[in-house]
DNA sequence: GTCTATATCTCGATAGAC
DNA sequence: GTCTATCGAGATATAGAC
């Protein structure tokens, strides 16, 4: 937008390639601001700790992003399109073994595969969720309410056990989202440096198991129930 | 110790009198730290704001605990005792649903009356636990062991469905700790401003029925689920 | 667009009057 | 023991050369 007067032969560059520089060096920002806020917080990071795991001068952080509030904000932002996503394996139609079972998955998935993002949004709920007010009271409320709905039909037609479907939802994200936030516990009491592919497998089926069993539903015994069968 | 010199009368107070001051003001201290630690961690907390919620001026913190980090680790002490007092319903002898539904219940109170030590247990467990070292790889690790061969003993006994006890700690821990880290996000879902008393008895009751659920224990009908019968 | 140098402010910590 | 005043370090943010 405001380039539009820029001349591009001066830097040597095309438009396109302009544009693939500044999409990068968002990109490894946002991969540096999101480790460094995972880890201390909005309060406790600094711009010169991101510049740093950037591999950039700390005024470019700024230049791209502007204040680290507005950096933070960006950072949160993608992690709730990604946190917003996964969850969507509970169906009316569903068979509630295979939706529950799936929705840990997912869940136990991304805290393996995206810790850093489980812990920005740990530490941002830790802080009273300043920058997530609407977020939890508009659409995290109404997406919980309408999967509680199709829960509540579930128990109602005796598919599972009778319980509050919204305390479930606060139990699977406890239980599941701790492997993320709080890995340096489970790994100091399972005694490992870092969680092999087949520890994580085992984590979610013991994970899944105790859910549906939790939930009242009787697990098929041919099913396979680690992440990779 | 260093004020046996101190003449007393000059200040017109008795040497217990001048111990009980000193007792208050380190608790003032202490509490306020710890309200400012739970919400930003060690690294966003600021003297100065844990002296102005403390009522004191922010020399009176470093004349009682020198540095930050200092004040930081009384703050850690003091919650880990509590942290491994409350845990102790599951033993041998002990009904396996008497005892984890003791043990539930008990953090679930630990949630609900002390909620700024959990979250400041959660900020350090984040970014990496660098103070709790020696707590998470020998006394968590012992004691999460010796409980974890109690409950494999139970389930020899055919008394609770087959599980790695060590999992099922770290979601019990997922499950009742959320009530106080992520109380946000839960206040958020129930559309309340606080939890009543009510609202807790329903969660611990909720969360206790799910467990003995999830280790195959039946509940017995007739006994009560809530926190106060 | 990039990066050095720097302005401005707030932090942790302390000296010194009381 | 208490508190004001302040120092040096390190923070956010920006100006300006390139």
């Amino acid at each position: 937008m405001g380039d539009l007067m820029n001349n591009s032969a001066a830097s040597g560059l095309t438009d396109t390639s302009r544009g693939r520089i500044r999409r990068e060096n968002e990109t490894r920002i946002l991969e540096a601001a999101e480790r460094v806020f995972a880890d201390t917080g909005l309060a406790g990071a600094t711009m010169a700790q991101i510049a740093q795991v950037a591999g950039l001068p700390k005024a470019n952080l700024h230049y791209y992003f502007g204040t680290k509030e507005q950096l933070y904000q960006a950072v949160l932002t993608g992690i709730l399109e990604l946190w917003l996503d996964a969850t969507d394996t509970i169906h009316q139609e569903s068979d509630p073994a295979e939706a529950l079972a799936g929705y840990v998955r997912a869940k136990m998935l991304h805290s393996r595969q995206r810790p850093l993002a489980s812990k920005v949004f740990a530490n941002e709920l830790l802080s009273g969720a300043p920058f997530l007010t609407h977020y939890l009271e508009i659409e995290l409320r109404q997406r919980v309410e309408a999967k509680s709905r199709i829960i509540a039909g579930w128990i109602a037609d005796g598919r599972m056990t009778s319980l509050d479907p919204r305390h479930l939802f606060f139990m699977l994200w406890g239980m599941t989202q701790t492997y993320a936030d709080f890995a340096v516990q489970i790994r100091a009491v399972l005694e490992v440096e870092t969680l092999s592919d087949a520890a994580w497998d085992e984590a979610t089926s013991e994970v899944v198991d105790f859910v549906l069993r939790g939930c009242g539903i009787r697990t098929a015994p041919n099913q396979p129930s680690g992440l990779v069968s």
